[in-house]
RNA sequence: GCUGGCGUAGCUCAAUCCGGUAGAGCAGCUGACUUGUAAUCAGCAGGUUGUAGGUUCAAGUCCUAUCGCCAGCUCCA
């Protein structure tokens, strides 16, 4: 899913960067320049700056920029050695730009290559377009201004980094804001606002959210969802507490290695701390630790939708996609080491089946491996190397496409991630599957094997579902808001014509949650339009008019979201109909699904 | 946590630029209407303008601090 962006418009992108800093600096000729590169979707250029540039001040630099790309400069490319442009950089008083010179001279470069375009000259590795004129001066625009730390560091100096958005036309600009501008529709803040699906309140706690009584629903039915799958993959439940003693990380090793993300100790007199549980791994190596474990019986699948507390960083949250409290559908696999491969396998067939249950294709596989030179990651080079090996083997044998990536991996483990985007196009990690042969050391575990010896069992941790927080942030962006009838917390709207046929409305509510279906009398006395317009507008995909003609023939007309087409049968039929739906767990917020019962005419 | 921006009724917004003491729609409540497929009409109620200081005759509006939210950076399910 990651974009391919060909690469002339990236040359023109990373030009218009050096355009905005030649803009840049005529007005602040003391500012100093970091990096500026193409984006996704346009550039950025860092800078520094004695006293803070304000967004006011884009307009005038854009408009300069438009002036620039029409007098169509020519870019200039010079290849200089490392001494010439260290003192060349050093006159310009571009320290940042000396620091990076010195550092690929370090690493082995002769050269270094610096481009003139008008006055302004920098050092960069190019290429360029060969003149500015290329470039239309009405597809691209200054967007925003950010902080960012140079090189990425937070114990650098933070940057003011200038966003901009460039296409190749005026209209793809146009077409691209308008769409940024469609998808804020469907953040998951404004929806779960909308549906009433959760609610954050400060006085509760930055990024601990509640789940109002319809989000409630929403993850029943997803627990119910994860249980069957499990259950029929041979896991078993636990139920673990929300705190434990120190000694309990010490020896798991997420103090020291996790201490950052966790929240501060409860201190008792006399006592040892307690912590409020990050990850449940270590409450299930425990459990699996308290009796001996043969072979025999292995794989050992604990799961459990596990409440865990992470303290982020304040800036970090963002809704429900990014909370301090969270349930996670987490699950651990003790498995014998010729068992891991197809164990693995089971896992990411596992997510296939959900990522093709929910419709989601917009999402790309990460395998996330250690970084050796890193001390953010515990066991030996060995280990780590085997456990790689492994997930690399497990996702070439599914058949999944993926990409590599280092240093992303979990302290004690690599990691298999599935990444989507939300709305506004930030990244986050939806699902994960991880190998460990860490915590089997360093909690001891074993079990004995067909020789009668003690063997380590490896672990495979997985949370397909992710944790309800961000699974629903995502799902609610992705279905816009609108579930099918399995999982929407109103599946049927009863609305009787008009006052006389209450009564039997009621009766129709009663019979539907008789059979366990989430139906609703709207009695107000607003007009029959007002009411399906409000059953739309809360999209409740299911609703029945009932008037004088279905109260006599006993019959319930049924109208689906989002569809002018109606059919009338009886309420027998259709709440046969709309069982099978829900055991079936039909999308039927999707236009190309049959729905029993549904048929035209 | 850092950089920048923003906090006005349950929600969406106005009054802020150029200080003169807060207004609308929706939602809610009440009444009338009894409705056949996306907003019936009328009325009522709702805010010490996030919080705490300060400047001023006067602060939603200016200043400071603080809390929260948003975007990005860093970090992660």
């Amino acid at each position: 899913m990651r974009k391919v962006i060909p690469q002339w418009l990236d040359t023109r992108r990373h030009s218009l960067a050096h355009i905005m800093a030649q803009a840049v600096l005529e007005k602040r000729p003391d500012a100093k320049l970091g990096f500026g590169p193409a984006t996704e979707d346009g550039f950025y250029y860092d800078f520094l700056f004695a006293t803070p540039l304000t967004s006011d001040e884009l307009p005038a630099i854009e408009a300069r920029m438009r002036q620039i790309v029409r007098e169509d400069e020519v870019f200039q490319r010079g290849d200089l050695a490392v001494d010439e442009a260290v003192a060349q950089l050093e006159a310009m008083g571009q320290e940042f730009k000396v620091e990076y010179c010195r550092e690929l001279a370090a690493a082995g470069n002769a050269t270094i290559r610096l481009y003139r375009s008008g006055d302004f000259v920098d050092m960069c590795e190019g290429p360029h377009v060969e003149r500015t004129s290329v470039i239309p001066d009405d597809s691209f625009a200054l967007d925003s201004i950010a902080g960012a730390y140079w090189r990425g560091d937070e114990s650098r100096p933070m940057l003011t980094r200038i966003y901009g958005l460039a296409f190749e036309t005026r209209e793809e600009l146009e077409a691209f804001k308008a769409r940024r501008e469609l998808a804020k529709q469907r953040d998951h803040r404004k929806l779960g606002k909308e549906l009433d699906i959760f609610h954050i309140s400060d006085q509760v706690g930055q990024g601990l959210a509640l789940w109002l009584p319809n989000g409630a629903v929403l993850i029943d039915e997803l627990e119910k969802l994860a249980k069957e799958m499990e259950f029929r993959d041979g896991y078993v439940p636990v139920r673990t507490p929300h705190i434990s003693k120190s000694r309990l990380y010490l020896t798991s090793g997420h103090l020291p290695y996790y201490k950052e993300s966790m929240y501060p100790p409860m201190q008792l007199e006399g006592e040892d701390d307690y912590y409020l549980k990050p990850m449940n791994c270590p409450h299930h190596h425990i459990i699996y630790a308290s009796r001996p474990r043969s072979y025999r019986d292995l794989p050992l699948r604990l799961t459990e939708y596990g409440a865990v507390y992470r303290y982020e960083q304040s800036g970090e949250l963002a809704g429900l996609l990014r909370v301090r409290g969270m349930w996670m559908n987490d699950a651990h696999l003790y498995c014998t080491p010729d068992q891991v491969k197809a164990e693995f396998i089971k896992v990411l067939e596992l997510h296939r089946f959900y990522y093709s249950l929910f419709r989601i294709t917009d999402f790309w596989v990460r395998l996330s491996l250690g970084d050796p030179t890193s001390k953010k990651f515990a066991g030996s080079m060995d280990s780590w190397e085997t456990t790689e090996d492994m997930a690399r083997k497990a996702l070439i044998d599914a058949g999944f496409p993926f990409e590599e990536v280092r240093g992303e991996a979990a302290f004690y483990g690599p990691k298999v991630d599935h990444q989507m985007s939300n709305v506004v196009g930030r990244e986050e990690t939806a699902s994960t599957t991880q190998l460990d042969l860490v915590m089997p050391e360093r909690f001891g575990l074993t079990f004995i094997g067909p020789d009668g010896l003690e063997h380590r069992p490896i672990i495979i941790h997985r949370a397909p579902l992710g944790t309800h927080e961000r699974f629903v942030a995502f799902l609610l962006e992705h279905l816009g808001g609108v579930f099918p009838t399995w999982l929407s917390p109103v599946q049927v709207r009863v609305l009787p014509v008009s006052e006389g046929q209450q009564a039997y409305g009621q009766r129709v509510v009663d019979a539907l949650r008789d059979t366990l279906l989430r139906a609703t009398l709207d009695a107000s006395s607003e007009s029959l339009n007002k009411r399906i317009r409000a059953a739309e507008v809360h999209k409740i995909p299911n609703m029945l008019v009932v008037g004088k003609r279905e109260e006599a023939d006993g019959t319930v007309t049924w109208r689906r979201k989002g569809h002018r087409l109606q059919v009338t049968l009886p309420l027998d039929r259709y709440v046969a109909a709309l069982q099978e739906t829900i055991a079936r767990r039909l999308m039927d917020n999707f236009e190309d699904v049959e729905v029993p019962g549904f048929a035209a005419g």
